[in-house]
DNA sequence: TTGTAGGCGTTATCAA
DNA sequence: TTGATAACGCCTACAA
């Protein structure tokens, strides 16, 4: 049966102080205590294995030290390690990290935004990946909420573009795109086919917009039956497999970039269940970086985009705007920078079979 | 700059009625309010954007709606799939999930065990892998936090053997591992190999008690140089794999059964840079069946434990001892059934090429 | 059915 | 330095 803890009305009392004394010391502030009384109190908190209610305290002092991470999928290897560097810097400042799976529904988003509210939580980082179009009707409910969450003096960060206002911190996706597009061109490659995400999702348009600039600086035309859709899934790398054996063979690609290192993974496993050698018969990329890229056969060529560190510069920024919140929080778009990494995955068009 | 939030005596005075009944409608309690009140409330609550206050109300009624869970590293795809297994059912009842990161540390772990001591946490699902031997100091600091916990009405559950006194729900990991065993002896397999998890690890050991039994039962005797360390990481994996391709060729298994998934990743990876062919020169298996299980090349043969639902069914019972926490909550272990997944890392003994 | 008032556990203000 | 005491926002006897 439940029972109750000990309040520090009863500290105060073992310790025959005044509650205002044993708060003093308890919450470790700067407020003078003479050492007697300090130790008195010190040592009646610890025979009654007191414990200080932070419900109460956050309650008091208007600050609920909770971070919200708002993610697309926990399980996610993407959002799990974004997730991952949040949790690290908020437990290193006493914050706690509050995990919140939104399955890119709108719906669920601002369900949680609700409850996030009703908690007072300090810190919300948006990292499930914002829409290039809005104009359902929860969409524009978020962005209310956002506002008042905003003027109660939360702080709120997205890790992606995103058409709420508030401070960006990103990963550089047109770039990293651009740089490994402009590297399997200068492997030789001509036509080189694109794996989207999801549609509208924003990352996966300035990924886009990387691969486009690459080609077009390079003089190679585009080729829209190149463009293939997916879904961030493997499953979706797989049907995009299936897609891609069925073009003429004067249409192929000798090289694909799929949107990401999950996409890629799909892809490799549909082709060769079609027969296809890899890298021999096309090379492959991906975008990410996950911890599987180079644990595959052949190791995935891809770009890092150091998730955790974008994690960690997300919780960093939310502490900072907490520390200074009188200021409006300019929406500002820091950008972190991406880094190609060559794999096996990847061939000089030359050497490829065909 | 911040603003204050309207609290439900600004709802009662807009209403005009006194805060009981305003709390009454605003609450969903059952208590009996006229339907002109209600609406009174309801639109005054519209009006001011009212926002009820979770933690006044947590501190009020002496629960928190906080579930929290344990793991080593919510990156890790074993953890991340039971992480979203709890925050699922805890989000569907209104909870919300707070995720914690130990490392493996029995010092952060009892960090975080206080602190969600201090927020009154509700719920608290240990995840993070229990050790089978425990004489550390934080350890029996733990055990004693744990049963003030308790002692307080939280829930606490655990998802591996653990030493902590807190009823369990498990995967079948001695039945799942014999089973997989009992697979590659079917398969003519005499020399299997098995590289373990961290030291003492409890769910390590029952995989190894799996291994085993299957091997005494089928009369095949212990090769201690089959047993080869692993720490459940890819780096562990292909280090065992170093040691492995060292063997004289005479002791050299003909299968490998790696403790989890991530560490045949790292078996494969390494078995390949040393020049073998998979599966053709050695059979692989793992454990756990995590997602990019049957995306690897070849298709990983491993058991699985359904992670996800064993989250699921962590929350379940944590929510369920919240119901009836007048019991003192018996420290049952419900063990979840594992299923050997058959795929194309293993093949008939009389296949390989030696 | 409604309202008053006390208390959940802290912190902070203001006198002493 | 210390100590009453009033909040923080909510719920819930208890009375009316």
């Amino acid at each position: 049966m439940p029972t109750q803890l000990p309040s520090i009305v009863d500290v105060a009392k073992k310790a025959g102080v005044s509650v205002a004394t044993a708060s003093r010391v308890m919450s470790s502030s700067t407020y003078p205590v003479s050492g007697t009384a300090r130790e008195k109190v010190l040592s009646a908190a610890r025979e009654l294995k007191y414990v200080p209610n932070s419900l109460a305290r956050s309650l008091k002092i208007q600050r609920s030290k909770l971070i919200a991470v708002l993610v697309g999928d926990n399980a996610d290897p993407y959002f799990a390690q974004v997730a991952r560097g949040v949790e690290e810097v908020a437990n290193a400042h006493g914050y706690l990290t509050i995990m919140c799976n939104t399955g890119r529904d709108p719906m669920r988003e601002l369900s949680y935004l609700q409850t996030l509210q009703d908690y007072r939580a300090d810190g919300i980082i948006f990292s499930s990946s914002g829409l290039s179009e809005i104009d359902y009707p929860e969409q524009v409910q978020i962005d209310e909420l956002v506002e008042k969450i905003q003027e109660r003096g939360a702080a709120i960060v997205t890790l992606s573009p995103h058409s709420i206002k508030a401070p960006s911190i990103q990963s550089d996706n047109i770039g990293g795109a651009y740089e490994l597009t402009a590297y399997l061109i200068s492997l030789g490659h001509r036509r080189i086919a694109f794996v989207t995400g999801p549609d509208k999702v924003a990352v996966s348009e300035q990924r886009q917009q990387g691969y486009t600039r690459a080609l077009t600086e390079a003089g190679i035309p585009l080729s829209p039956e190149l463009i293939i859709p997916g879904n961030f899934t493997q499953a979706g790398g797989e049907s995009a497999a299936s897609i891609l054996v069925q073009l003429p063979t004067e249409q192929r690609p000798s090289a694909v970039f799929a949107c990401n290192d999950e996409t890629a993974f799909g892809l490799m496993n549909g082709l060769r269940q079609h027969g296809w050698r890899l890298p021999e018969d096309i090379s492959i990329c991906g975008f990410g970086d996950i911890p599987m890229a180079r644990m595959v056969t052949p190791s995935l060529t891809t770009v890092s985009i150091s998730l955790r560190q974008l994690g960690q510069a997300g919780a960093q920024k939310v502490l900072s705007l907490l520390q200074n919140k009188q200021q409006e929080p300019e929406p500002t778009t820091e950008i972190l920078p991406a880094m190609l990494i060559k794999r096996n995955s990847t061939i000089p068009y030359s050497s490829h079979a065909n």
